[in-house]
DNA sequence: CTTTGATCTGAACGCGTGTTCAGTTAGCGT
DNA sequence: ACGCTAACTGAACACGCGTTCAGATCAAAG
């Protein structure tokens, strides 16, 4: 047998990155295996081999992949406002960002050490990147006068661990919305280095 | 060839664990195998069984250990000022003993999906206990007029979370000294439960 | 000096790993 | 209707895995 009914690239391409995400997320890179991935595809594990030239790739791709679109769809928010709205624009859309991808964000986070050094620059850089871009908001807002900022660099690091953590226990059938709980944060974080 | 010369179990039991934990840290326990951590003791593989049963009872331990360490030094703080101070020794406990052990740090936080249910429940009990206790003095805090916080089981996970990502970029010969760490985090914790 | 038991070796067990590839099939373009 | 090729199967490869255990060796007790 080969070539089962209705399978396509379009189709098979898609579902082994979701699976392959949420097998890796579930139990970790290096415990997951190609063919427990396959198998969730539905497929044997030789095929998926003509979607990604190997394990790493598959891992990488993946990390890369929502790295690039966490920063395209916050650097593609209109902001108009000042520091301080700013502020707030980044700490809502970085909880409602990462708890609508909770498995990539855990995966981006926990799977650094089973990259190649060379990948491991790339996924680095990307999340240095995307701390800039809170280090900055910071920068502005002190030199406006409308926040009291010590250390930019460092307080973009742990705002940004503060939010992330909300992945740790927020379910959507939960006690607080997600509105809610961001409104909860954005009161720590605004009064973190109000003026 | 068996025994060598000067081993004991005084001597390979603790390396067994230092060295496990190292690698796993490094590596990831999945993604370390039971050889490696012998050839890092200097024994063969069987060896290992002398001092555990299996790898998962191995990881299991130094988990627990770890737990155990970080509940019993903080209990056993003299406590005798008010919710901000406790606070505050709170948060310059929580960096010092965290960044001094990096390792154990990151395996209890990493490696919990690779424990079974069982252990992963005991495991997360003491989690929650240490978390209880920041959320003991937030209330505290609150009840005395001295803080304002509108969820404190929430802002304590928060606040463990911000303090936590310390260990993700703080180096011993960084531009700033622990003590200095401290005072910006505490600076940031200060001010995110403030009246 | 002899005996005992803790400590470790080295080989073995069955099994799963990532990856390759020749062969087979299904669906599309003509 | 037919050929082509993308898509997939199934078997194979060499290797490493956690764990077990009989036998060897050394330190200490009597």
């Amino acid at each position: 047998m080969a070539r089962t009914q209705g399978s396509h690239s379009d189709i098979t391409g898609p579902r082994l990155r979701a699976a392959a995400l949420a097998l890796f997320a579930r139990h970790g890179f290096a415990a997951v295996s190609m063919r427990q991935i396959a198998a969730e595809v539905g497929v044997q594990a030789g095929a998926l081999y003509n979607y990604t030239p190997d394990k790493q790739t598959l891992l990488f791709d993946l990390m890369r992949s929502h790295m690039e679109e966490l920063l395209d769809v916050w650097d593609s928010h209109a902001q108009s406002g000042d520091a301080l709205e700013t502020l707030e624009a980044f700490t809502r859309f970085h909880i409602r960002f990462n708890t609508q991808r909770a498995d990539a964000v855990f995966v981006s986070y926990m799977e650094l050490r089973n990259l190649t050094p060379e990948n491991f620059e790339v996924i680095e850089g990307l999340r240095r990147v995307y701390e800039t871009r809170l280090e900055t908001i910071l920068r502005q807002g002190a030199r406006d006068g409308v926040m009291s900022v010590a250390e930019p660099r460092i307080a973009s690091m742990a705002l940004i661990a503060m939010l992330t953590g909300v992945n740790t226990w927020y379910s959507a059938r939960g006690r607080l919305s997600l509105v809610q709980v961001e409104a909860v944060y954005w009161d720590m974080v605004r009064r973190s280095v109000a003026r």
